[in-house]
DNA sequence: GTTCCGCATGAATCGATAG
DNA sequence: ACTATCGATTCATGCGGAA
């Protein structure tokens, strides 16, 4: 054993408004997240009618307001369902709200999906986009805007975009052949810093589980607003995306997932030789046990 | 004279929310505008401060509701400004408030900006994409949507080989309780209808005015939410774009705009040979004077 | 080994029908 | 009247097997 210490990695089974208690004030640089949304996922979390999603999400929002570090930032990804042929106004809603819980709602990015849900209605378009929310204690906070520079120039771009995820990682395995030392080429000549929109479609293809987001999205927040070993919470781990990605990144990650099904399947999935299992607990004379998962 | 009219055009100089009340009630099929964005524009609108803005705006939405017919529709064209480090909150304030108006929040499209305004600050990227907040009266309204579809991607050359054992399922259902030859309809399609994300670049041919949209993008509404002979209003008129397009596209169009300059810039690009002045009336007691302009 | 092509499936929404 | 359920509608993408 080194100095060198791995980033932690701690994942928790349990409803996130009581375990979000456990952790430490300050201590987490990035959270990304994607909640449930209002009146989906019935099967595996119950569902928030939109008219009670505010109420449900602020104790929550007020606990990730106090681990978060003050140089850190909260992304949250959300978009409001139609009701009654109307936009609900949840969301918005819940801006404003959190405003006076001390956020300051520093940004929003588009996510720009470009393989959205189909469906043809007499008084609408199919729905091609989401938010994200980005929110932040203070005004200043950290952001490193040169890792998530993308080349110039349509051609490199267009180019890159006719690249499927798959290809590109096939290409770099390929030594010598071509690709990956050419995308680095690109990336070295000339770099211009992206904007406030996202175009990222979405992964319909994992079949044990519906990922919510594509590793992309993750993946380019934690670039921009983490460095290495810094500390990602997503508080609606889901499929663990997002820690999986931290993970590989370097960084650390907290995870907590209410459904035993996920959590045992990204428990499974991160790092399974060097998982240490604790005890159950039983928490503050509730009955619910906490199953809590720590890499050191 | 035969029995076919021009559709009308008139323009007003004056302050839209006194020149609203000389519109009769629903008697237009689509307002499109995009109001002078809060604290921007100083030199040419005075500025309203963000604080300010849906207090200001109140009185001319409630007039808007007035005059828009019930089956018509209210796009606005908008985007929060950044306010000591963070966006601020009168677009979404707005939203809620024209709701109690009476406004039906139907949907938000994203017009996103290719190529934006440059610039680098450290705690945020380029802002490419702006609001189009679509207001309804009812929850029926008229929309057009052949007039702006699009050509299918490339997947359907693949697609159209041969149909998927699932598609034939999925379709099966549907033809179980009606008629099956829509599979085929379905295969010869060549057009898809587009989605709630408008990509535009902003090119501004009309540079005197400060705020000027590219004109596809009322292009794109116009087509959608009206038919040859209804009636545009655009409120803010500015330099004139909505209107011009209207008019180019057969459709009646009303104009209201404040600076003089613009008006009579306006005033003299639409059609001038075919413009009749009205003399000058002055407004219910209100000493300001208000210049018409009419062609029938 | 590369390209091509079949295939499943998405944070959906509306209107009609049923309780 | 008001809510719950169900069928119908539709497009782009990555994966995996085939050529």
């Amino acid at each position: 054993m080194g100095a060198f210490m791995e980033p932690r990695i701690d994942l928790y089974l349990g409803d996130c408004k009581e375990i979000l208690s456990e952790i430490l004030d300050n201590s987490v640089d990035l959270i990304f997240t994607s909640p449930p949304y209002a009146d989906q996922r019935k099967k595996t979390y119950g569902g928030i009618h939109p008219d009670q999603y505010v109420e449900w999400f602020l104790p929550i929002s007020k606990q990730l307001f106090r681990v978060l570090k003050p140089t850190g930032t909260f992304v949250l990804n959300i978009k409001e369902k139609v009701l009654n042929g109307e936009r609900h106004t949840y969301v918005i809603e819940l801006i404003l709200t959190m405003k006076k819980q001390g956020w300051l709602w520093t940004e929003e990015f588009i996510w720009h999906k470009k393989n959205c849900y189909p469906g043809k209605w007499p008084n609408r378009f199919r729905d091609s986009w989401e938010r994200l929310l980005q929110f932040n204690k203070q005004r200043r906070f950290n952001m490193y805007q040169e890792e998530v520079m993308v080349p110039t120039g349509d051609w490199a771009r267009s180019r890159l975009k006719n690249l499927s995820e798959t290809d590109k990682k096939r290409d770099e395995s390929k030594v010598g052949s071509g690709f990956g030392k050419n995308i680095s080429n690109w990336l070295t000549r000339e770099k211009a810093y992206p904007t406030n929109v996202i175009h990222l479609a979405t992964e319909c293809n994992n079949k044990k589980h519906s990922a919510a987001f594509p590793e992309n999205l993750p993946e380019w927040f934690i670039k921009l607003f983490t460095k290495e070993g810094d500390v990602v919470l997503d508080p609606f781990m889901g499929s663990g995306t997002t820690n999986l990605i931290a993970k590989r990144m370097g960084r650390g990650t907290i995870g907590i997932e209410i459904v035993p099904e996920y959590y045992e399947m990204v428990r499974n999935q991160i790092k399974p030789g060097q998982l240490v299992l604790f005890d159950d607990k039983v928490k503050y004379g509730k009955s619910q046990k906490t199953r809590y998962c720590s890499v050191r």
